[in-house]
DNA sequence: TACAAACACGAAAACGTTTGCGAAAAATCA
DNA sequence: TGATTTTTCGCAAACGTTTTCGTGTTTGTA
């Protein structure tokens, strides 16, 4: 790669020192029009950019925020980086962008990689390995520190800095009532293992659904899928049992569409036989027949927000109070639980 | 945010000069054991990192290496994305995406935000603005620089730097001969704009098919979407016709899934009465019913290829020869397509 | 003519790091 | 003891930029 051209060169050029190329090209009055317009002119055409490393040195900021994601092949973490950029951008940002690969340590090191002076500030999202150890040292350093960090979606609800989540909680609450409404009477839930912080939120938000109806808790209608092990299979053992559920709530687009497919081969009529009801984070569940009903997530206000925070952190001097962003999930009705 | 602590800081504290600190940090024999023990316990304790930002300036080089996609929130792009993440990472890179939207405008931003000097080289697929403009300035300004770009997907043919393409010829070949072979007579293409590269060379390999097969090309039987205006509604007239084709090639997952929701509302059976095969770029296909047949892109290794060309780019120094390395796409047969 | 004001520019510090080289102090040798 | 080597450390430049302050020259005014 060619060197680029720097003041340096220019200045040589004219036989000028450093700061009065600056100047010129900051148009500063200081500078003669004439010095200023052959200055420009011979910058001009050389295409002079003026090393951001440098500047951001000398700025003690970089303008660039990194974001560190357990998935990048996921439509919900992928909207949400959509979300990130769109506002960073607009604020003059840009978005650095590490996989944790749901590995603890992996999210350690990407953690010790963005905060050696690379970024403003940190937006992430736990690794499920994290949440499973919860460990939790290398966020409680960061914040020591006061280095602005938002967490989003997959949370520590004990760490003192800004958070945005779902309502997971009144989602599946909604869900499930939605079901209820539809004359469902044995409800299966299908969640991941319990430290994943969603799963459990919105199992809580399915029990509490339940009991507002007065309908009793069935622990063996709910299962855990352990992520490890082959989803299908375990989905499988949800419907081929002697007394099935007449409907699903799948914590995710996957499991959803995964116990669709299962039903569809236990020759069950969808919604008739069994109403299923997802999260959708994809395009899955309006191209599988039936069309799946899920609560959606709105991935991408969820990035603006956590963006908003953390900018606003960034740019704020002073103390500002840590807040908790919390965005209502909607639900949208398609033929899975739609009887006509 | 806290100042972090710094060479400086270390060499006041002690009544040593920075250059001592720095060369006992790093374990020089030219320090003697005892001051090189009490810097490195305090710099341990008060956990001293590098600023990176003054290490890339002093090195000429970032370990950052700019991706540009025209979205994120799409599976073949993501994946992409995670190829290049996962070699970068294995070579001490870092990632920063920038997302041009599809826009002109855009992509000429990001690539001046991201050249300033705060990435070492630049993975780009172009926005299908780009593409309709043949506007590739910004290209080729760079390369007159030398400046490491590799492009990848949607390329640019003429221009002289690195890049790495999916055999899309290959592939729609394939897929029609699949076709072909299931006994279709009437095959219908849904396809993109012909300024869209892979769109065009894709009609190029369905072509080829048909030739090869004594097949006469009918081109009312080839429909070009505008990805401006209502996908849904210019398939349906792919079917709601008078003599509707008994076979489809779509040159992407959407325009497969859509072709089928709309078969299955006219009544057809598939793969019966109509076969579909698509380009695979997402999940949608696996939870159709039936599932869909495609040609399956390896996003991963297109990434991981692209990232390989780039730094090997960066790290060679004298010129190496730039190279065009072509992936072969697999069929993947589903039960769009197979009759049993 | 003398003095002030306006103008045009340069020097230097600062951001944080690495590293070649010089030099003082300590240790070794004759 | 005097000379030489070794140990231990500091100086300064370099990466590229911005900005404050200083300085020399020119112009204007009394």
């Amino acid at each position: 790669m060619k060197p680029r051209i720097t003041l340096k060169n220019i200045a040589k050029e004219f036989g000028v020192s450093i700061s009065t190329v600056s100047k010129a090209l900051k148009d500063s009055h200081e500078i003669s029009e004439e010095t200023r317009s052959k200055i420009k002119a011979f910058a001009d055409y050389y295409n002079y950019k003026p090393n951001s490393l440098a500047l951001q040195l000398r700025n003690q900021r970089t303008s660039v925020i990194g974001v560190i994601i357990p998935e990048i092949v996921h439509h919900f973490f992928s909207t949400v980086i959509e979300g990130i950029e769109k506002y960073a951008n607009e604020k003059g940002y840009s978005v650095m962008v590490c996989i944790s690969n749901e590995s603890f340590q992996k999210e350690v090191s990407n953690i010790g990689v963005l905060t050696n002076g690379s970024v403003d500030g940190l937006i992430v999202s736990l690794s499920r390995e994290t949440q499973e150890l919860q460990n939790y040292h290398h966020f409680e350093a960061l914040l020591k520190d006061d280095f602005p960090l938002v967490l989003f979606d997959r949370i520590i609800e004990e760490l003192e800095c800004d958070k945005v989540i779902i309502d997971d909680v009144g989602g599946a609450f909604k869900a499930t009532n939605h079901l209820i409404e539809l004359g469902a009477k044995r409800i299966a839930l299908i969640t991941t293992k319990d430290y994943v912080s969603v799963g459990s939120l919105r199992k809580e938000g399915f029990k509490k659904a339940l009991k507002s109806n007065n309908i009793e808790i069935d622990d063996s209608l709910i299962f855990k899928i352990d992520e490890k092990l082959n989803t299908y299979e375990q989905i499988k053992k949800v419907l081929f049992v002697t007394n099935p559920p007449d409907a699903i709530l799948a914590v995710n687009e996957i499991y959803a569409a995964t116990a669709l497919k299962i039903a569809k081969e236990r020759g069950l009529n969808v919604p008739k036989d069994l109403a299923i009801i997802g999260f959708t984070s994809g395009l899955i569940s309006e191209f599988t027949s039936p069309s799946l009903s899920s609560v959606e997530q709105h991935g991408f206000l969820m990035g603006k927000q956590a963006a908003e925070l953390l900018i606003d952190r960034i740019e704020t001097e002073g103390n500002l109070e840590f807040q908790k962003v919390v965005i209502s999930p909607d639900l949208k009705v398609r033929n899975s639980t739609q009887i006509n």
